[in-house]
DNA sequence: TTTAAACCTGCAAAAAAGTGCAATAAAATT
DNA sequence: AATTTTATTGCACTTTTTTGCAGGTTTAAA
C-alpha cells in the first residue's frame, strides 16, 4: 500500500480514486484515506460527489465499480418500506448451510439486498435480477437455472428448468407471488406457473412473501394451493386480522 | 523552487506557465506566486484567462493539464465510443433464423443493445448482464445457460454448462476478451476459460470483439489459438497495421 | 442484544477565490 | 516629450470552498 505525493488537488485526488476503482472494483474508504493521506470524511465525500455523477456506486464502507455492480435504485421500487420489514423477517428463515430456492420479483431482490454478508449458503434461481443481486455477496454459492428466458419477468421457464429442478431437493423456496387468497397462489403466465410449481415441489418447505396489497386476490391461472406451502410474510403483525383466515389454513404466519 | 527575472511581461509570464502546466500536469497557484515574483491575484488572474481559452483546465487551488485524464464523462463503460464502432461491425456478423452464442463483457453488452429491434434470432449466452440486455429486445429468442455463478464477471460456469454447450450447435458465437496476441486468446480464470473453449467449439464460427488496447496481451490461462477463431473485430480499420499479424495468421478482420 | 465501524450533520479554521479600488505601468495620442 | 487613455497589478475586503473534527445516528456483524 503506498503513499502518494502531499498537497493534491481534489480534482486529482478524484481521478486516482476513479483509477482504483476501475482497477480494483472496489475500494474502500479507510484504504484510500491512508494511500491519499486525507480523512475518511474527505474520501466519503468525494465518493459521494463521484457516485452523484453516476461514476461509481457508493456502498457502505466504500465504493465499487459501476460496470460490475447491477445498478440497484432502491428508490425506484415500489412500496420500499413494507417490503424492507418483509426481507427481515423472511430473512430469519434462512440459515447457514442451507440450499435456499429464490423466484424474482423486488420482495426477493430485498430480501437478497438485505442477507448479511458473512451468510454462507447455496441459493438457486431463475430469476437474472435476483442472480445479479446474490453475486453481491462473497460467501454465498449461486447457481442460476439456465432456460428460455421471459422477457418481462426476466426469469427462465421451459422443460430445462423444471427438469433441472427435479433433481434439486432444497431446505426452502421463497416466492413473491402475484396474487394470494384462501384458495391459493395464482399467476397468469403459464410458463411461469409450470416452474414456480416444480421450485415448490423441488424444496422442503416454501414461504411467500408479498406485500398486504395483494392478499385475496386471485389470477386464472394456479401454481398451489395453501397446504402446498408453509410461511406467509408480509409487512403486517402476525395477528393482524386480514391474515386470520390464512393462518387458519395453516400457514405458519412471519 | 528557482525563482525568476524580477519583471516580467504577462505573455511571458503566461508562457512560463503553460511550461509548467505542460511539464507538470499540474500546478499550484501558491507556486507560481512564489517562482514568478507576483502576487496569487495575478496567477489567478492567469490561470482564468488561460482556461478561458481552453489552455488549461482551472481547479481550485490551481490549474491542472488539458489532457490530464481528469475527464470522467457521463459514459459509463470505458472506451465506450471504441465499443460502439465495434458493436456496429460485429452487427453485420448476425442475420435473422441465426442461432448465436454470447459472451460476457461490456463490448458484447453494447452490441446488444444497437440489435435491430426487428431481428428475429435464437441468443444463448452464459453472461446475466448480456441476457438482461437481451430481454430488452421484444423478437429475438434469449436462453441462458445456467450453472455456477462467478460473482466478480457474473458468467454461469460449470460441467453443467459445459455439457449443455456440448449439445448445442451454433452458427455464429461473440466472445469478448481480456488479452489476444498471435498465440491465441487468453484469460485468468480457470472456470471462464473451460467455459469459453466449449462455447467456441459448439460454434461453427467464432468471432472476437475487443478494443485494439487488449491487443498483443497475454494472460495465463489460453483458451484458444487463433486458427480456432474467424473473425477479429476491433475499432481500428482493418487495413491498420496492427491487425496485419492476426490478418496474416488468417483471421478476417472487420 | 451488543459493539464497532461507518455515516451524517453542523461547525470552525484555513485556504482559495471573487470584488472594488487605487497605484502603477504600458500604450496611444497630441 | 507630454498627456491622455488603457491595461495591469497589488491590496484590503468579503465570500466561497475545502477540510477535519466532535456529536449523535445508522448499519453491519458478532
Amino acid at each position: 500500500m503506498h503513499q502518494v505525493q502531499t498537497q493534491m488537488l481534489k480534482r486529482e485526488r478524484q481521478a486516482f480514486i476513479m483509477k482504483q476503482v476501475n482497477l480494483h472494483n472496489r475500494v474502500l474508504s479507510a484504504d484510500l484515506g491512508m494511500m491519499l493521506n486525507v480523512s475518511e470524511d474527505t474520501i466519503r465525500r468525494d465518493l459521494n460527489e463521484l457516485a452523484e455523477i453516476g461514476e461509481l456506486v457508493k456502498v457502505h464502507g466504500g465504493a465499487l465499480s459501476k460496470s460490475y455492480h447491477y445498478d440497484y435504485a432502491p428508490n425506484t421500487t415500489y412500496a420500499l418500506s413494507e417490503k424492507t420489514i418483509i426481507a427481515q423477517k423472511a430473512a430469519t428463515l434462512i440459515e447457514d448451510g442451507m440450499y435456499v430456492m429464490l423466484g424474482g420479483g423486488t420482495t426477493v431482490r430485498e430480501l437478497v439486498r438485505i442477507l448479511p454478508h458473512k451468510l454462507k449458503a447455496t441459493f438457486f434461481t431463475i430469476s437474472l435480477t435476483t442472480a445479479l443481486q446474490l453475486c453481491d455477496h462473497p460467501n454465498i454459492e449461486v447457481i442460476f437455472l439456465g432456460g428460455t428466458l421471459v422477457k418481462n419477468s426476466q426469469i427462465s421457464v421451459g422443460g430445462e428448468v423444471i427438469s433441472r429442478l427435479n433433481e434439486i431437493s432444497a431446505d426452502l423456496c421463497i416466492l413473491g407471488t402475484n396474487s394470494i387468497n384462501t384458495e391459493g397462489i395464482t399467476d397468469s403466465d403459464l410458463e411461469a406457473v409450470q416452474v414456480k410449481k416444480a421450485m415448490i415441489r423441488a424444496a422442503k418447505r416454501t414461504a411467500i412473501v408479498t406485500i398486504s396489497e395483494k392478499l385475496n386476490s386471485a389470477q386464472r391461472l394456479r401454481i398451489g394451493e395453501l397446504n402446498d406451502l408453509d410461511f406467509l410474510v408480509t409487512e403486517l403483525s402476525p395477528t393482524d386480522e386480514q391474515l386470520t383466515p390464512y393462518h387458519n389454513s395453516g400457514l405458519i404466519i412471519l
